[in-house]
DNA sequence: GCATCTGCTGGTCAATATGCCCAGTGAATT
DNA sequence: AATTCACTGGGCATATTGACCAGCAGATGC
């Protein structure tokens, strides 16, 4: 499960240049072909690796505004607010955290008006209590993996 | 900028079976190899497409924990802090959000004893005053985009 | 010590996909 | 009426893929 040097290498290289096929992978990393090529079946069995999809930006799409919202639940009511939310397409992440039977949701939107419809439209649904929402001003971390990678790569030298 | 439909079924047939080609997506879709390049070249240059990056699993990398931080940070040591939190692996993302002086990041550690580890790294700076933590139980709506994507190609038809 | 496994190498092969080109068509714009 | 634009359907040379193979080195087990 634990990856190597080499798997976080290819993992890296893939990160940095999606388009580059298993034989030009092969090439930088100075390596057989088969060599990568196992090693991305076996990453990709193992689920380190889920896949290859498309990276899509909200914002590219129309929708600029992100915001994160702290859902309180009533009691019992979990089931039938993740199937709420589920259904919402602005909803992007669902999470259950530790805390007063709370959800902790990623929210988009096409403006800080439209923010307020889609809002409502989470909140609008029995189970839930009260919500609070943070909107996201700057992103100075966009989501990655490629320095946890280095790291996981570097515990099993 | 605005998708419309063939784009938003390109985009949802890659986001469902990444390893098909181009010439394999056009005959899905019933359209001319050409139409597919033009649709991808354009959509990536337009970046509504980031990447093709490949989707790393944290868990499968050994970081089964995830967790949400609340920062409360000194005013004017806002740079500081983004660099501090740029170096650290575990940092997956982090935002600055409406609040009062807040920032908000997604953690990930080995367990959830590593966890006090990396809030320690990550809140042994200077600059931050306050950090609330919640920790993931569970997932039930995992990142996701194709809802998102479907909405925005029916918009535009 | 010796046999066995496993992973990597470097090579082949046929099948397939790619990037690039082209002329023709239909719809919308000017 | 002329032009622009996106799409079609095709052709072409080249590159990549998936599937194999024998050989080799290091680790493991008996």
């Amino acid at each position: 499960m634990a990856i190597d040097h080499l798997d976080g290498r290819l993992i890296v290289l893939l990160a940095r240049e999606p388009r580059i096929g298993v034989l030009e992978a092969s090439r930088r990393l100075g390596v057989a072909r088969g060599t990568v090529q196992a090693r991305l079946d076996r990453l990709q069995s193992n689920g380190v690796i889920r896949g290859f999809g498309p990276d899509v930006d909200p914002a590219a799409l129309g929708y600029p505004v992100t915001a994160f919202a702290t859902l309180e639940i009533k009691q019992g009511q979990g089931a039938d607010v993740r199937a709420h939310l589920g259904g919402v397409p602005e909803v992007l992440e669902l999470h259950t955290t530790t805390g007063h039977g709370d959800m902790f949701c990623r929210l988009v939107a096409r403006s800080n008006a439209d923010l307020q419809r889609v809002i409502d439209r989470v909140v609008g649904f029995d189970g839930i209590v009260r919500a609070s929402t943070a909107i996201v001003m700057e992103n100075p971390v966009p989501l990655r993996i490629i320095p946890l990678v280095e790291q996981a790569a570097e515990d099993t030298d």
